[in-house]
RNA sequence: GGCGAGGUAGCUCAGUUGGUAGAGCAGCGGACUGAAAAUCCGCGUGUCGUGGGUUCAAUUCCCACCCUUGCCA
């Protein structure tokens, strides 16, 4: 291949990592805008074409300055996963010859900038996934027998097949990482290894105080209905009639304003809790690629253009969502990769992050991909 | 102004027949190899409105006051 870094051999970019809002966005394009370099998202929701306000995806006015990979690559009711975006990517980078190789040494030259938010395609790239998908029989095949049997049940098969999936697995109490484990043995006849035992990548992030991150969020929030938010999930129903036909919003996170309190003797608690009408599976949408109308935001307004939320109710959850999330994101940089943050603040202009970003690149390197 | 209801965790509320309290949500921490904006796990000390009184002991009973709210004026 050639698309190497110009003395190692080994294909590399320049990754910039970071919780949801904190502004990746913004010093990516700085830097790419300046240095000629593309930039590759890492972003699970981006991909998805028609969600752009909601996903605070690059504008078009960006687009045109720098090229960008990994937008807009499947319409919402694609089925969709990290395994197609990586192998997508990858064949996009390879097909484009004429991008620029990633200069020795410096980076203030040109080459591939990667930005984003969701960890597991960033591990994807790089340290790539162990092998082809499982047959999608399989998992909805499963699916029903833990709706029908519950989560024991698959367990115990499972240790059937492989002893020591214990070990194997991080997490067995999570339905869904013991039924991809159970199609992956189903596709596979065995688990791989390595599930536990990865490597963490070098990367570079951005670090806002929490604080100041969920100020940041509100704001972006509600910049996103004043940008017409409402509109383009309406444009999306109308496209895909069987979005948000119920309630998406799942049970677990997401009722801010809760009814009343269930106590131990509450009478009519209850009651009130069914009667506010959300059964709430997540995700069942009816032949839709579930993902896209999870999204924080789309589902929130899906409730809220049904009447099942206001619109201060859903600017709250969606806030809390997208918090949740971030949460989740600085968790997983902070212990899943070896990250050298750059500490910000909401006031810092953007070239000055740029300028701190680029020298801890200087410092470190780029991080190695796999390109295959 | 009168009568009623209420003031308990950041929010919505339980509860204690007197022995200083607990749920949901929020928040915090953690996990994470093809659904990842997903999924899953763990974490509950707060002047029980304020000031008095009764009591061995009051958040719980009594009194006063403050605040909120509903109805009547």
């Amino acid at each position: 291949m050639d698309r190497l870094a110009d003395n190692t051999n080994v294909p590399a970019a320049w990754f910039l990592v970071g919780a949801t809002a904190v502004g990746k966005t913004a010093v990516a394009q700085h830097l790419a805008e300046r240095t000629g370099a593309a930039i590759l998202s890492a972003d699970a929701m981006l991909v998805y074409r028609g969600m752009d306000i909601g996903t605070a995806k690059p504008a078009a006015a960006e687009r045109g300055q720098v090229r960008y990979f990994g937008l807009d690559m499947a319409d919402p009711d694609e089925p969709f996963s990290a395994g197609v975006w990586l192998h997508r990517v990858r064949a996009e980078w390879m097909a484009s010859r004429d991008l620029p190789c990633l200069p020795a040494g410096s980076p203030a030259g040109s080459g591939l900038l990667v930005a984003g938010g969701t960890g597991l395609y960033v591990r994807a790239l790089t340290q790539g996934l162990d092998v082809p998908a499982a047959d999608p029989a399989r998992r909805s095949y499963w699916q029903e027998r833990l709706a029908r049997e519950g989560l024991p049940a698959l367990w115990h098969e499972l240790i059937a097949r492989v002893p020591q999936a214990g070990n194997l697995l991080a997490d067995p109490e999570n339905p869904r990482r013991v039924i991809r484990a159970l199609e992956h043995f189903d596709s596979h006849g065995a688990l791989p290894a390595g599930w536990r035992t990865v490597p963490r990548p070098r990367l570079v992030g951005l670090h806002l105080p929490r604080v100041s991150l969920h100020a940041r969020i509100l704001a972006r929030v509600e910049r996103m209905f004043g940008d017409g938010l409402i509109e383009e999930v309406q444009s999306l129903r109308a496209r895909f009639p069987a979005w948000g036909r119920q309630s998406h919003t799942s049970g677990s996170v997401r009722t801010v304003a809760q009814p009343a309190a269930p106590g131990k003797s509450g009478v009519g608690a209850d009651d009130i809790v069914s009667g506010d009408g959300r059964p709430a599976q997540a995700g069942s949408c009816e032949g839709l690629a579930c993902t896209a109308c999870q999204a924080i935001g789309y589902a929130e307004v899906c409730d809220l253009l049904d009447n099942r939320i206001s619109r201060e109710q859903a600017i709250a959850q969606i806030a809390a969502r997208t918090r949740q999330l971030a949460k989740r994101q600085e968790t997983w940089f902070r212990h899943q990769a070896e990250v050298t943050w750059i500490e910000i603040t909401p006031e810092e202009p953007v070239a000055d992050m740029a300028a701190r970003v680029l020298a801890a690149w200087s410092e470190h390197g780029p991080t190695p991909i796999r390109l295959s």
